[in-house]
DNA sequence: TTGTAGGCGTTATCAC
DNA sequence: GTGATAACGCCTACAA
């Protein structure tokens, strides 16, 4: 992979890479023609400048840097579309990295980025992810840094969520109105900021509705199969089991379908926060799901666009945001008599 | 965002940076005590070797770079996920690239990610590109190339499929034998090479049974709604109408089953390909669509060990070979009468 | 208008 | 065992 040089140019042409240097990025006076000639020759090797040399040099790359918890979740490469699409606007790269859902490996992913010199970064927190000392210290160091979806509470920067605490309660009131009163809450880790908005939104509708809060039909679980056994075990050994379930991600939902379906049971309601293209599927399924719908392109782009403004603006003093965006409640119609 | 460089620790206890280099990386000789010394500070100041300037510098960078036509497609996320497994394991990092199914992108990623020096390049082709010349004269100037899933046939290098063929010939001959005569084959764009697979397993298939084939049963198209609605129009004018369908995609046979509900038309069966995981949802479809299920992840981990390895061997007249991954076929039972 | 020199962070080579 | 120097590709102040 041998590439051409500025060098190559200039020996090429009897000039010095200075001039060749000038030429090609147009700088100050220069004869037209030798430009001219630089830049038909340039063309005609197709020369292409170096970025990593660039990086060296003026310690930055044109690129930012994109943490998620995996790349394989549909809500997140919905928003890794809406970081490309705001920094590709702006002529920006972008360097996607996963965490797995891993301390250790975010905190890797962080320090190769930082070593790359990515101009700013993204980021959307592993479940696993207590201690964000390191972060602050990077932001403390002059890193650009802005998060999105998975949140920490304890710095001071531009943040893009969901309106998690809305829309669990919008879609808890909703099950409420048509007569639930035994709601499960299938929902994520417990220290993540979303889990802990959706439940304060839940538990606000449970009170606007005189509804007891009963603790044992919140789940807090990942993906596993077995777990799915187990809570819906717990579930329907409850003196009253649940007449619906409020999910936190449409994985969590499908999991208990198929839970429910294989035990024959079946829930009146379901509802589960997702990302727009999933949509369809939630209206294939029988009985339909209900979907609390989260922009995810969108919050990706605001996300980017805050990043990108604080790498290029470099305020002194910035004024950090929190943006909520807001969710959308689709009601699917059941099939099943109610 | 300054960062601690190999100079300041020799600044800071008087050495040379070619000592400290020394020290910090075990090369020869050195005294044990300057060895320690440099290497409490550095690990004090929390040194982190510039990465930048060591691709400058070696003109590789540890990381190979990955394009394929989307991310926000589980198909391809999962094949990322088995090329990071595989890339991790064997310490190099992964550049992630979309091309968005557009040639152009593909081009400048490409030549983006070939600047960046990355030691390697993993493709799966855009649906426009058609024209492969550029990624040949990169193979020539000796950049480790390896394709998967949508690979081009013009270029001798190592390539990953899953064997689509036997897949597409597989589920026909499933639903011939299961009484289905008219089969509908819903499919990518025409240029591919998984689309002319999947079609010459399917034909395979029909012949087999005596089947007459008729092209007005196949259908090219991408995902838009409308799209969806012309070609159902045209299926069910047809004299005799599909009684089944073979698609291409997942996403493929959701707008499908959406558009044939809107019509209140059932089908007796449907088969998709589909990653691992979007089998749950296959199955809590009405009625269940049975699916071809194609190795993703094993196909991103076994493309990305066959880069590796020409990667870090670099032999000079490489035996390439294509790998046909076994797809699985799930029939599950439609609950319709049949 | 063009050339020379120095530097970004690192390592390899050669000298001491 | 350690230090000085050059080089990777590029840009820019300064000199001519």
């Amino acid at each position: 992979m041998e590439s051409i040089t500025i060098k190559d140019i200039a020996r090429a042409l009897n000039l010095s890479t200075s001039t060749v240097s000038r030429a090609l990025r147009d700088s100050y006076e220069i004869n037209p023609e030798t430009k001219r000639m630089v830049m038909d020759y340039a063309e005609k090797v197709n020369y292409r400048p170096n970025p990593i040399a660039l990086s060296l040099k003026e310690n930055r790359s044109q690129s930012i840097g994109v943490i998620v918890p995996e790349i394989a979740n549909f809500y997140f490469s919905q928003a890794i579309n809406g970081i490309e699409a705001a920094a590709y606007e702006r002529g920006y790269h972008v360097v996607i990295f996963q965490s797995q859902e891993s301390y250790e490996r975010e905190l890797e992913k962080v320090e190769y980025l930082t070593a790359r010199r990515v101009d700013g970064l993204l980021m959307s927190l592993s479940s696993q992810t207590i201690d964000i000392s390191h972060l602050k210290s990077l932001q403390e160091r002059g890193m650009p840094l802005v998060f999105f979806d998975r949140i920490p509470t304890e710095i001071d920067t531009h943040k893009v969520v969901v309106d998690n605490h809305q829309g669990a309660y919008q879609a808890t009131a909703h099950l409420l109105a048509t007569g639930r009163r035994r709601i499960a809450h299938i929902t994520s880790q417990p220290g993540l900021s979303i889990t802990k908005e959706r439940l304060s939104g839940y538990l606000a509708a449970l009170e606007e509705y005189g509804v007891p809060f009963d603790e044992n039909l919140v789940k807090y679980c990942s993906y596993t199969a077995e777990e799915v056994e187990v809570n819906l075990d717990s579930l329907f050994a409850l003196p009253v089991p649940p007449d619906a379930f409020l999910t936190g991600a449409d994985r969590l939902a499908l999991g208990y379908f198929a839970g429910l379906k294989k035990r024959g049971i079946q829930i009146p309601e379901t509802v589960a926060f997702v990302g727009f293209s999933n949509l369809n599927v939630a209206e294939l399924l029988n009985p339909p799901m209900s979907a609390v719908v989260q922009p995810a392109f969108q919050m990706g782009q605001t996300a980017a666009g805050l990043l990108l403004d604080l790498i290029e603006k470099k305020p002194k003093h910035p004024v950090f945001q929190t943006v909520q965006l807001s969710t959308e409640l689709f009601v699917r119609e059941s099939s099943m008599q109610q």
